[in-house]
DNA sequence: TTCAAGACTGCAAACAGTTGCACTAAACCT
DNA sequence: AGGTTTAGTGCAACTGTTTGCAGTCTTGAA
């Protein structure tokens, strides 16, 4: 029993081309017309379907968002943005959950596409030319992933790893490991090379790690075997499995190793010491790839990072 | 130059009922024609257009979900359980986030209204006759709220906070300090009517208080001049907020107080000491809620807390 | 007064599917 | 052999909205 279009004019005694009219080009509709259909349906509760008018117009009003795990506090703050920046735009979003599967990428993208006038993938772990074709069936942007020919927005990681390994340069740390992330992750590439060219600073690779707290603690020994005292680790969970690592291995941060972690997530604001980190900006990102989905515009960006100093680094002893 | 089920029917020479039926009720065509149909549409690159489908038979298989702010640490692994068991039956999910403003639920139930078949509604602030009002347009599922008539997933926190106040006791602290939560909160309520049933245990109540960092460590002086040994915060962050402000006033957790906290969020596992906290199954409850409303079932559970003790609290010296 | 230009509004055909009904042909029963 | 069921398919109407086109009525200008 749910009230459409046609329940509005009838009521009204106008076509339904004039109450359509009147929602989707009021200014084709004279004044007191359009106020007479709009108390109509204000009084019978009338809510335009957009299931409907995407039927005709082609576009939805929807989006929809791809990350690799809701539940990673890295993504929580994008999706908000995300959000926002929809919702302010009157776009309803889908959200979306690939648990680290790379195929649920392409499945998910192929289910929203009739739905959806746009996707955005963050950090997509398909092969390029599976994005590709993805491509033909529905415009999107990606977040933290390199691809020609698509939108693209860019957390600028290989300048705030730089900033953390200059940091802990700074503090006299001239032995410094980097505590590494998965094998072939755009981003562990990018924060590799950017901290190598810091020079006066012996760089010494510990990993490939499991992006987890897990995979933090199971680096500690090598890390304290490579007598290094200063860590960029390749993010905060990570640094805070360190950490507690290094605890139970007898050395202290910061007082007998500096540790700098990457991504700025709430746990590392609240644990103990207080981590030192490079914040990403996760919210900009998501809210500016909603605006360039919205805008159609097809643009590479690439966001500035920034070093956050805590609690977990310190001057060399 | 999206290709229809016009284009499958004309490509294969079956009427486009036929090619409708081989993907809406697949047993009523002959098992020939559904697979040269299948295949025709497979190489033509056909997806059903699910929009479409829903104007007519009135089921979107979309389903929304709205959290008062997707960035708390309590949200996302609901958020994602909710997903899964969503995508496991085939159904899509909006996410929304209210920003804590309750104005927001009853416009985003509005506006999904037509493109979803329910949606669930996690602690609404809303007032009942506002959910009322909501549920003649939209079916749904309420999680962390009674209210007659809808289906309801309750987390017991009662028991949890009954639980907890029983653990303290056990350790030995006669004086418990409740820390709690906003006015007006369900939850807190909840959770002080449990607590004072405790036997021998005199409960201080403190509050109310903002539910975040800030309104934990904001009440730790008031905590200290009560002269309790053992608290039970309102939930996890406001336990990491009061444990920090403790500190800064010289008392140290577990030593001189025992905190136990409320929610089980990952940066209570994260930070130092440990959180003993009660744990809230928010993934059971969000799995529930889009089962409940898939099924179209209306029940009102009740799902299990426990304890989880870490170290945020000792025996009293 | 006549005509052209607007301003509104109605008509009807899309959009991409679903579904009740009618029809055909084959299979099944006596 | 004749009648009845059944499986499979086609027909066409319907879902709620948009939109190009055409018609009506004012209004302004010549």
């Amino acid at each position: 029993m749910t009230v459409t279009i046609r329940d509005v004019a009838r009521a009204s005694g106008v076509h339904v081309s004039t109450v359509s009219r009147t929602f989707s080009a009021p200014h084709m509709v004279n004044a007191a017309t359009r106020s007479r259909v709009l108390t109509v349906a204000e009084e019978l509760g009338y809510r335009p379907n957009r299931a409907a008018r995407a039927l005709t117009t082609g576009r939805t009003h929807n989006l929809g968002l791809i990350v690799a795990d809701i539940a990673n506090p890295f993504f929580p703050p994008l999706i908000k943005a995300a959000h926002a920046a929809a919702r302010q735009r009157d776009y309803h979003l889908f959200v979306a959950d690939t648990d680290e599967e790379p195929a649920a990428e392409e499945e998910l993208v192929q289910a929203f596409s009739k739905q959806v006038d746009g996707v955005v993938l963050c950090s997509p772990r398909s092969s390029n030319k599976a994005l590709e074709r993805l491509a033909e069936r529905v415009p999107f942007v990606v977040i933290n992933r390199r691809l020609r020919g698509a939108a693209t927005v860019l957390m600028d990681v290989g300048h705030g790893a730089r900033l953390a390994v200059e940091h802990l340069a700074g503090l006299g740390h001239t032995r410094v490991a980097l505590v590494s992330g998965p094998a072939g992750s755009w981003t562990s590439a990018e924060i590799r090379t950017a901290a190598e060219q810091v020079p006066d600073v012996d760089l010494v690779v510990v990993g490939p790690n499991a992006p987890t707290e897990r995979g933090g603690y199971a680096a500690a020994a090598r890390v304290r075997d490579s007598g290094v005292t200063g860590v960029l680790a390749y993010n905060d969970l990570v640094a805070i499995g360190l950490i507690e690592g290094l605890g139970d291995l007898g050395l202290s941060v910061p007082a007998d190793v500096s540790v700098v972690g990457i991504d700025d997530i709430v746990p590392g604001r609240l644990s103990r010491p207080k981590l030192t980190t490079v914040a990403m900006p996760t919210a900009a990102a998501g809210r500016l790839a909603v605006d360039l989905l919205i805008q159609e515009v097809t643009a590479t960006t690439s966001l500035e990072t920034r070093l956050v100093i805590r609690d977990s680094t310190a001057a060399l002893r």
